[in-house]
DNA sequence: GGTAGAATGTTATAACGTTGCAGGAGTCAA
DNA sequence: TTGACTCCTGCAACGTTATAACATTCTACC
């Protein structure tokens, strides 16, 4: 299935954070890096903030692009930031995609990261898998110790399937 | 967790396909070429019988480097051969290290790509992940229709587990 | 042979990510 | 408050991964 032409997808699903939302997620961040013996600077509000009012996963050279409004930012800044927020479970790679989201299953440290991609509309949703299963089979199966999972899911999104694309 | 330094870790798990199985291979997959309608050509067969070869995942550049023994060959030669395995089920994208291997589980076409990367010594190994329940929970949740999926697993393998590594 | 579509060749460049080093900014103990 | 330590940041250069754009060749089929 290729996806339809953008003519067809001129659109928007995913929803920005709110500013209660953002700062919610800022004292947890907070609290989290100091858990984690982790510094909470400046780069890495900045990170998050960027991907929390993102409309979509967000590629890191569109980071270093806007990271400072008036200056500019070299790329070694922002992935050093990115890779703070992956390390306190805040954000997410996506590796298919080369992008980043902000985390949205805070109650769930380190949890499976598990995403929906609609290949029509492009919109990308983060869910909760239910893996129990996959997870006793990797221990049964492999002996194998399961440190972190991701998953990557393909296909169309509900609008999409009936031919009423809503994502982006 | 930390992968080891390399002084620890110098050895190979990964096994080369033997030439029966290489030979299996190539008619399967010239097979389902013509059945997919496409063309089974020197390049799609010489990135097959790379990856094949290959103690584990193989980079696009390494095999533009080792492509034409006698030649050079250019980046899209090759991505386009590995494109098309990918296409034909004959070979999975590991996107989280930029890096491809011969699908192992060709009784399955275009089941849910599942690997275990073991942090310690680096190895890759390719498992059939009871994605049921998975499945069932994307249809539910979110009307959505599933089209791929790619579930990559980190952790220790159990040779790592037990301080003896024996992957690559 | 003629033709259409698939596949490949070629050149250039875009996009993504890392290394290495110098120096700033907190923190802690003496 | 001094020094030592560690974490973090700035910066330049470089390395890696992937695609655009266009020309050409191959293959199947009429």
């Amino acid at each position: 299935m290729k996806p339809h032409d953008s003519t067809s997808c001129d659109h928007h699903a995913w929803t920005p954070a709110t500013k209660a939302e953002m700062k919610a997620a800022f004292a947890a961040a907070q609290q989290r890096a100091e858990t984690a013996g982790l510094r909470w600077t400046n780069q890495r509000a900045r990170a998050l903030e960027m991907l929390m009012q993102a409309h979509g996963p967000v590629k890191a050279y569109d980071l270093i692009a806007e990271f400072q409004p008036g200056g500019r930012t070299t790329p070694p800044t922002v992935y050093r930031a990115l890779d703070a927020l992956v390390e306190l479970g805040l954000a997410h790679k996506i590796s298919s995609m080369n992008a980043y989201v902000a985390c949205t299953r805070h109650a769930h440290p380190h949890h499976a990261a598990s995403f929906l991609f609609c290949d029509c509309c492009g919109s990308v949703e983060e869910f909760e898998a239910p893996v129990g299963e996959v997870v006793n089979a990797i221990k049964a199966q492999s002996a194998f110790h399961l440190n972190e999972m991701t998953l990557e899911v393909h296909g169309l999104c509900a609008p999409c399937q009936a031919g009423h694309p809503t994502g982006r």
